[in-house]
DNA sequence: GTCTATAGAGGGATAGAC
DNA sequence: GTCTATCCCTCTATAGAC
């Protein structure tokens, strides 16, 4: 599409694209028939080329998979380190809310990767850039949920967090529209957990 | 423990147990390492006799794990049909949501069983079993959600669902309490969803 | 009911030509 | 970079003795 500069950085971005095209069609395969059920074979036949070809661009078929998540955990890395510099931890934590659901809403690949995730835990625990992304989430919890607060309010707290990563049922609307409903739900689910009174057991509010 | 009363009654119930046990140590294993990645040899030797023997109790590998499906099946199809006789669908709503929360708490085999559900859902949609949960899942959500809604109303609804299967995470608490703060906020996503004004936009509640 | 032995298929990964 | 050919392994499932 657009001009190549030279004929060597040509090959670098062509290489480039052939890893991002495996990595994709591989993720779709996983996602319809499950990752030990998809064999090389039949990456490599979606793909047009035989499986020994797969074997120039990954070592392995973990390292397949696990390059995809990496980036995420990239991602995830960089809001957790934003959010330990913040001082006032009431506001970090909203605004923690709103930037993992602005991560989410950004990378268009990024929702196969997540319905992945989500649908293959068991085999995420066996790789090590899924053990990364396990421990990255558990220290959001740490930084969204105060363990001195009561049981429902902390469970509101998690709530929300996974919330943000519940567009795998069926609602309407647009992606832009589910993901605004997310936001909102979610946001409402940490205000309530900051609220001295709960919803439905008394009149008043006290905004804390 | 207690007395057997025939030989032949003594058989049919070792039978039985044989089988849970067969079902109870094969879910450990699939839930620790995974479906695919566990051998019917590996189950057999935690069992202590060899694999050969499990297919006298079932006929594949995939019958250990959809008979145990099929018994969550039974549960929620139950559940559904009393739901579908109930003139005042308002307050459905929220006894299914409480009824729902109940067949969770009461069956301790469950636990595992959801557990492996969520953390394998690729493979699920691979049996027969786990289709027809899918299927019930999706009834229970049209149950609960008025697609004419507005998406957060729609969204707060289908979380509160998610939020009763909630106790994988790593809460504090008994799991009496851990089950009683799912339904709380279970209940409060509902009533949230039913009110006039969403929380945090208006200062008064208009209980509809 | 449980065993031994094995069939039969398919998988990931590698060697080496081109 | 991609191919063909193949190694080596593990798995599910079955046959048939006891």
């Amino acid at each position: 599409m657009t001009a190549q500069p030279t004929a060597r950085r040509r090959n670098r971005i062509q290489s480039d694209d052939v890893r991002a095209h495996i990595q994709q069609v591989a993720l779709d395969l996983f996602i319809e028939e499950g990752y030990e059920k998809t064999s090389l074979r039949e990456i490599a036949s979606r793909l047009g080329v035989t499986k020994a070809a797969l074997y120039y661009y990954f070592p392995t078929k973990d390292d397949i998979i696990g390059s995809l998540i990496a980036e995420r955990v990239a991602v995830v890395e960089e809001l957790l380190e934003w959010a330990q510099t913040q001082p006032d931890r009431a506001a970090m934590r909203i605004e923690l809310i709103s930037r993992y659901a602005e991560s989410l809403r950004d990378d268009p690949r990024l929702a196969g990767i997540l319905r992945f995730l989500k649908r293959n835990q068991t085999l995420v625990d066996t790789l090590d850039a899924g053990r990364q992304l396990g421990e990255q989430l558990r220290r959001l919890l740490v930084l969204l949920v105060d363990p001195a607060e009561p049981l429902p309010r902390q469970l509101r707290r998690a709530m929300a967090l996974y919330c943000l990563h519940a567009d795998m049922f069926p609602l309407a609307g647009t992606a832009t529209e589910r993901h605004e409903a997310m936001l909102e739900v979610a946001l409402e689910l940490m205000a309530s957990a900051d609220a001295g009174d709960l919803p439905g057991t008394s009149t008043h509010r006290q905004p804390r």
